[in-house]
DNA sequence: TGGTTTGTTCATTTTTTTCTGGACAGTTTG
DNA sequence: CAAACTGTCCAGAAAAAAATGAACAAACCA
């Protein structure tokens, strides 16, 4: 085995100096988050930003974020952006600290509501404007061909208003 | 205004030969399936392959799936392995032709079902097992951090039973 | 006002995902 | 059995997504 020449410094140093580095707990979080974000369709980085801000138990400014994920400040920046238009995180003051604190919103339901209504409901709108292009298509068909199309098209529609109809239920379902 | 030499050829010209553009209804049909399926997290040629199966009325061959799509064989041949693998495809006999010829499954329930019991489940099990790990790691903190790091925990508990309750019922609804 | 600090934006680079096309294996056919 | 056909797989190319870092704007300070 090579010897440890530079006194046990890890494979890959961390952040020069002020960066303390994760505790496991962190890193556990992070995982978590970096998987469910990932499952929205979001950057890794968003769920890392998360991650850290819901296990620590004081607001961290986004120099803090930066240095402890070894994220650039563009990423923190953006990243944290999002999760604010989620309602996913808030800024809180910090006396004698012109920086902005940032906290993980810990009521998950809003950022859940958000999310449907942002991403979600948008979709089912588009299909549902489409589906009544194409059924407006299908009528010029000849009959042949119109009684076949019709038909997928209203077991698509069927499927679209099940969608439709399971959002308000989602959104209940996530509140209470 | 360049003059148009080629006679009235669009911009991107269709594959060589024999491959009928795509109709109006078709090119709606993939639109919409392009974007459920990215909502999945499923490349975009998968959401052709099934859009252009969807309106189909005839099962197709892969051959005539990749020229219509203009689409590589690889792409076609992963594709159509991913969605029989959800149950979205199937292949039904074609007399006289050697050729597996697809058709794309109406009833999205058992897509559905798979892909939350793929996908979905798995994520929120992991979760679990990571949650446990975390709870187990906070008992070696003192007791003020434990204070709020368990309490956070309990939440995001929560938040995971949350989940795995909803599934069930997810599928109840879309099988119905 | 000139110098700091904090945070945003965006062109570029890096990383990840997706697509392509050919080698290959399995079947069928003559 | 060789030749033709069908489909899978995978290394490399292309495209898309994400991260970086520096220029910039805004707010504060002395």
């Amino acid at each position: 085995m090579p010897a440890e020449t530079e006194l046990d410094s890890p494979v890959h140093a961390p952040a020069s100096a002020g960066a303390p580095a994760l505790s496991e707990l962190e890193i556990e979080a992070i995982d978590l988050f970096i998987g469910l974000i990932r499952l929205l369709g979001m950057p890794k980085s968003v769920g890392e930003l998360y991650g850290l801000l819901f296990v620590s138990p004081v607001a961290l400014p986004m120099e803090t974020l930066m240095d402890r994920l070894n994220m650039s400040k563009g990423s923190a920046s953006q990243g944290l952006k999002l999760l604010r238009s989620f309602g996913a995180v808030k800024t809180v003051y910090a006396p004698a600290d012109r920086r902005d604190h940032y906290v993980a919103e810990m009521d998950l339901s809003r950022f859940a509501t958000n999310f449907i209504k942002g991403e979600l409901q948008p979709h089912l709108d588009s299909g549902v404007r489409r589906l009544d292009r194409m059924e407006q298509l299908v009528t010029k068909f000849s009959p042949e061909e119109r009684e076949i199309a019709a038909n997928r098209l209203a077991r698509l529609r069927h499927w679209h208003e099940k969608g439709q109809a399971m959002l308000p239920w989602l959104l209940k379902f996530l509140v209470v």
